[in-house]
RNA sequence: CGGGAUGUAGCGCAGCCUGGUAGCGCACCUGCUUCGGGAGCAGGGGGCCGCUGGUUCGAAUCCAGUCAUCCCGACCA
C-alpha cells in the first residue's frame, strides 16, 4: 500500500473529548472517528487491525470445532417476550417499531435468535454438539459510552452459542472455548488473565471472563500468590475468617456522638480501629427493606448480597427508608432492636465487644454482642475481597488485586433459555430433552483498544506483529531522488511478494513528520530510506518496540522483516 | 437518571464577566526556500459563535428554553 493514496488522517494535537491514552491513540492515528456518542467509524487502518482479531478469532473457533453462521442486527419482540427478557432487560435494549407498529430490537446479544433457530432445526441427539458463532455488530444503548471502543454503544463481537445433550457435554463444550479464548489472546500478544466472575443479567450459572491487565481497566480482579485462583472482585470469595475474638462480653453501652456518622469520624471520635464496628447499611431488596451489616473496613459487595437474597432489583436505601426502618437519620443505624431481615457478613461472625449505631441520632453502641444484642437472619459472604486476604482455594495464599479491560466472557448457561424457548432434542430412547447451551463472547474492537492500552509509549501505540494494522513500513526520505525511489520500491516490491503487508511512505513529506506518523500509528517495523547510507549500499531498519537501530544492505533487511513477521505470526500456533 | 462542565473555522483554544460588524495556533490552498524527528517566509480561502425564543438601537457576549458532547456517580456486560 501507498501511503500518498491510502487514507490515515493522523493529527497532531489530541482530541479533547478523548480520556483514556487507547482513545487518543486511535483517534489521533487515524484509526477511527466518532460519529455520535458511543458510535464510531472503523477507518481504514483501524478496520485493519480489527480484521486481524477477527481473524484469529475465526481460525481459533473454527479449530475448536464452532461453526460460523450470521444472525440479524434487528430482532423481533416476541422473541424476546418468550425468554421473559424483553421486561427484564430495561432501557440498554434499544426497542423501535416498523411501519406496521410490530415491535423490534437492535440485538444486544443473540440468545434468543440462535435458540429459535436451534429449536427449529435441531431435532435429535445426534445432531449434537454444536457450536454456532458469528462475528457481527451489536448495539447497546449503555447509560453511559466512554473510553472510545472501550465501551461504545455499537460495537463488533464475536459471538458463539454451544448445543449439548447434558451438562457433562456441555462442560466440555465450555472447556474447549476456554482453551481457545486463552489461543486467541495469547495470539494478539495480549498480557491477560482468565478470572471466574458474576453471570449477571445473561444468567447461568458459572462463567470466566477474559481480562487484559491494563491501569485503565473498569474491573478490579484478584489473583492468588500460590494458586491459579483467579477472579472478579464482583465475585471473588471471602474466606470465613479463622480468628474469632475470645474476649468475654462485657455490657452495652450507649455513647452520645454527636455529628459522627461515617465509620471513619466514629471511630476515630472514639479511638478504636474501624474494624472495631460494625456497619448497617439499609437496603431496598425488591422494594422490601433488608439490613447488611459489615466489619468496619470492610465493603459491601452488591452482587453477592443480590445473589444470596435471590431479588431482581437491589438499591441503597434513600433517607426516608432509613428513618422508618431505625427511627433514625442515616448514620446511626445499628442492628440492635431492629426489626427487619439482616444479613451479615462472615467477618462479623467472629466479633465480639463491638460499636454499632443505635438508632438514634447522635448516639452509638459500645460492647455489642452477637445474639445477646440481636439475631441475625443469615451469615453469609457479602463482602469484596481486600489485598491480602487469604485465597479462598489453597493454604497459605493471599490475593493480589490488578486491574483489567473484560474483552472476553464465557458462560455456562444451562437450560435457561432452552427451557424458555423449549428447545428441546430426542435422546436414543426417543425421550424429550432440553439441550443445555453455553455462550461465549469477545469484543473485537475493544481487544484491539486494550491492546494499545497495554503497548504504547508517549510516541504513540506499538502495536504486536499480529495484529498490527501493516507489519512494516517504508520510510522513503525523498522520493523525487531516483536512487531513494528504486531502492524503495524494490523493498515494497519484495517485502510484499513475500506476503509481509508492507506500507510505502512514498509522501512528498519532511523525513520528521514521516517519523512521527510512523510511530503513532505503531507500525512495528521501519525501514528508512536515505540517500547518505544508500551511498554505502545501507538502509536503517528499525524496531519500534525497542527503538533499536540497524545499518543493513537492502537484502539483509528484506530478509529481516521477513523472519521477523514469519516468526511472531507464528507463535501461539503450533 | 442525579451532580459538574463545555458547545466560536477541519482540530486545539481565546473573546463572553463589562453588549458595538469575530480572533490566535495547527491543518488547508499558492509561491519561493528548506529536507534524518511534526520546517521558514510571503500571500490566500474558510464561521447561521449548537439551535429556538426573549431583552436591546444593537447579542458570540445578558435572560429563558432546547439539543448535543464530555467528566463524576448510580446502572449495566
Amino acid at each position: 500500500m501507498r501511503y500518498s493514496r491510502y487514507f490515515i488522517p493522523t493529527v497532531k494535537e489530541t482530541p479533547s473529548d478523548a480520556e483514556v491514552i487507547s482513545h487518543q491513540l486511535m483517534l489521533r492515528g487515524g484509526m477511527i472517528r466518532k460519529l455520535a456518542a458511543g458510535v464510531y467509524d472503523y477507518l481504514p487502518l483501524g478496520l485493519r487491525s480489527i480484521r486481524k482479531v477477527e481473524n484469529i478469532v475465526r481460525e481459533e473457533m473454527n479449530r475448536a470445532g464452532a461453526i460460523e453462521l450470521l444472525m440479524p442486527t434487528v430482532q423481533p419482540a416476541e422473541l424476546w417476550q418468550e425468554s421473559g427478557r424483553w421486561e427484564q432487560y430495561g432501557k440498554e435494549l434499544l426497542r423501535f417499531k416498523d411501519r406496521k407498529d410490530t415491535e423490534f430490537c437492535l440485538g444486544p446479544t443473540h440468545e434468543e435468535v440462535i435458540t429459535d433457530l436451534v429449536r427449529r432445526e435441531v431435532k435429535s441427539y445426534r445432531q449434537l454438539p454444536l457450536n454456532l458463532y458469528q462475528i457481527q455488530g451489536k448495539f447497546r444503548d449503555e447509560i453511559r459510552p466512554r473510553f472510545g471502543l472501550m465501551r461504545g454503544r455499537e460495537f463488533i463481537m464475536k459471538d458463539a452459542y454451544s448445543f449439548d445433550v447434558d451438562e457433562k457435554a456441555a462442560d466440555i463444550s465450555y472447556d474447549k472455548m476456554y482453551q481457545a479464548y486463552r489461543r486467541i489472546f495469547e495470539r494478539c500478544g495480549l498480557k491477560f488473565r482468565a478470572v471466574e466472575a458474576d453471570t449477571g443479567s445473561i444468567g447461568g450459572s458459572w462463567s470466566h471472563e477474559f481480562m487484559v491487565l491494563a491501569e485503565s481497566g473498569e474491573d478490579a480482579i484478584v489473583s492468588c500468590t500460590a494458586c491459579d485462583y483467579a477472579a472478579n472482585v464482583e465475585k471473588a470469595e471471602a474466606r470465613q475468617s479463622m480468628v474469632a475474638e475470645h474476649a468475654d462480653p462485657r455490657e452495652l453501652e450507649k455513647v452520645a456522638t454527636p455529628g459522627k456518622k461515617s465509620i471513619e469520624e466514629v471511630a476515630g471520635f472514639l479511638a478504636v480501629h474501624e474494624s472495631s464496628l460494625v456497619k448497617t447499611l439499609v437496603l431496598l431488596a425488591d422494594n422490601e427493606p433488608v439490613v447488611a451489616l459489615l466489619r468496619g473496613d470492610h465493603e459491601l459487595n452488591e452482587i453477592k448480597l443480590k445473589n444470596i437474597l435471590g431479588c431482581d432489583t437491589l438499591e441503597m436505601a434513600g433517607e426516608e427508608v432509613v428513618i422508618k426502618v431505625t427511627g433514625a437519620p442515616t448514620g446511626f443505624a445499628g442492628p440492635v432492636g431492629l426489626n427487619a431481615k439482616i444479613v451479615a457478613d462472615l467477618a462479623v461472625q467472629g466479633m465480639k465487644n463491638f460499636v454499632t449505631g443505635a438508632n438514634a441520632k447522635d448516639l452509638h453502641y459500645k460492647n455489642v454482642n452477637l445474639g445477646r444484642d440481636f439475631a441475625v437472619t443469615t451469615f453469609a459472604d457479602i463482602r469484596n475481597v481486600v489485598l491480602g486476604d487469604p485465597c479462598p482455594r489453597c493454604q497459605g495464599g493471599t490475593l493480589e488485586m490488578w486491574r483489567g479491560i473484560e474483552v472476553g466472557h464465557v458462560f455456562k448457561l444451562g437450560t435457561k433459555y432452552s427451557k424458555a424457548l423449549k428447545a428441546t432434542y430426542l435422546d436414543a430412547d426417543g425421550k424429550e430433552q432440553i439441550i443445555f447451551m453455553g455462550c461465549y463472547g469477545i469484543g473485537i474492537g475493544r481487544t484491539v483498544a486494550a491492546c494499545i492500552e497495554q503497548n504504547h509509549d508517549e510516541n504513540g501505540i506499538i502495536f504486536p506483529i499480529p495484529i498490527a494494522p501493516f507489519h512494516c513500513i517504508i520510510s522513503a526520505l525523498n522520493m523525487k531522488e531516483d536512487v531513494v525511489r528504486e531502492a524503495s520500491e524494490s523493498i515494497y516490491a519484495q517485502l510484499a511478494d513475500a506476503g509481509v503487508e508492507v506500507l510505502l511512505d512514498d509522501r512528498d513529506e519532511r523525513p520528521g513528520f514521516k517519523f512521527k506518523d510512523a510511530d503513532l500509528i505503531g507500525i512495528p517495523l521501519r525501514i528508512v530510506v536515505g540517500s547518505k547510507n544508500l551511498a554505502d549500499g545501507k538502509v536503517e531498519l528499525k524496531c519500534r518496540r525497542s527503538g533499536e537501530v540497524e545499518l543493513v544492505t537492502i537484502g539483509e533487511a528484506v530478509e529481516k522483516v521477513k523472519s521477523a513477521v514469519s516468526a511472531a505470526l507464528k507463535q501461539g500456533i503450533q
